[in-house]
DNA sequence: AGCGGTATCGGACTACAGTCCGGTTGTGTC
DNA sequence: GACACAACCGGACTGTAGTCCGATACCGCT
């Protein structure tokens, strides 16, 4: 991610990962929800302001501690082996094939991180909706359909992998129903 | 709704009655989110304390201000006439043609106060499975499914219908095409 | 190595959601 | 009509997200 020209300052990097090993050790300890802002800069020997300036808000923090999985994805998605991948440009594989890869793979990555994910969208109204992976997902999901309107289709698909809806909706029903109601709903929009 | 056996007493009747009128008229004159819940209280001319132990929290009080226009809706479902009811006994609806009918419905009420909708449904994580309404549309829109798994399938649709995933799609294409693709899942799901 | 400009640092500060508990006011009973 | 008890009232209190700005430390240049 690095942005080029300005190269980021020593200590600002130094800091940016004490924060990250502080954040990431004290989710995993007391989960996710019970743990303060003020708590994590207390443990990164941070002052408050800086860990603000650096992450925006608490969404931004956990998008950061998921940024290096979720670039694992979208790389896979963008070059990886078919199915998940386009694969061999001689022969591509199914559409169809690709979504059902897509999401499996999406929500492997979401049971893995649910509370993370949730934070990262949860915050600012409309948070999730602006953050840059849903618009990755999105487009690439709307290559994948086949209806009279993709991108309108996409959004509904992903609609059912937010990660409140899928934490909630697999608290009361298993998993497994979760995705293969998704599997089914995109087997429906692919026709 | 107010329970049957321990009677309201007349002094919290009347702060109820006045919270809600001083509530609506702050949200409607400066918008949901930006009026505090101790602007509420001052404006209502009540303590804090009142507030939050009639209402809950935030979402509380939208769930409350919601009331009656969602159990018109609710109503309309159980006992109104076809399509969006059960309509005539002897000649009942067909169950494609009253999903439609309810989420052309639901969608007019949701548009209609998008803003106090996702207040309702936002803060403690998961408010908006825990509250009534939602049950109540998910068993409403389950017994009109035919698919495998029902119950997984309604809860599927339903994550098309959450008042942030709606108000943010809706801001990027035209609310329209939010309706249609909404309507062309529940094709899909009642195959 | 020394220096100026600038990005970063960090803790005090604000605003808000939600809690608590002593005081008060209805309500059912005698 | 008086009493006891429960329910209600309200404002002070806590904890947390997020902001601000003076002080500081880094970087590139000479």
């Amino acid at each position: 991610m690095r942005t080029s020209p300005p190269r980021e300052r020593a200590d600002a990097a130094r800091n940016r990962a004490v924060v990250l090993d502080a954040a990431a050790e004290l989710f995993r300890e007391h989960g996710v929800g019970a743990v303060s802002m003020d708590a994590v800069a207390a443990a990164a020997g941070v002052g408050k302001g800086t860990l603000f300036r650096r992450f925006g808000d608490k969404a931004g923090l956990a998008v950061a501690l998921l940024d290096e999985q979720e670039r694992v994805l979208q790389d896979a998605v963008l070059f990886g082996p078919a199915p998940l991948g386009p694969g061999d440009a001689a022969a591509p594989p199914d559409p169809r094939q690709r979504l059902h890869a897509f999401l499996d793979a999406y929500l492997d990555y979401l049971f893995d991180h649910l509370d993370l994910v949730r934070m990262s969208e949860t915050g600012s109204p409309g948070a999730r909706y602006r953050i840059g992976a849903y618009r990755f997902w999105h487009r690439h999901i709307s290559l994948l359909l086949a209806g009279p309107d993709p991108a309108a289709d996409a959004h509904a698909l992903l609609a059912g992998l937010a990660a409140e809806h899928v934490q909630a909706v697999a608290a009361e029903l298993d998993p497994d129903r979760v995705r293969r109601a998704v599997r089914r709903l995109a087997d429906a929009l692919t026709t």
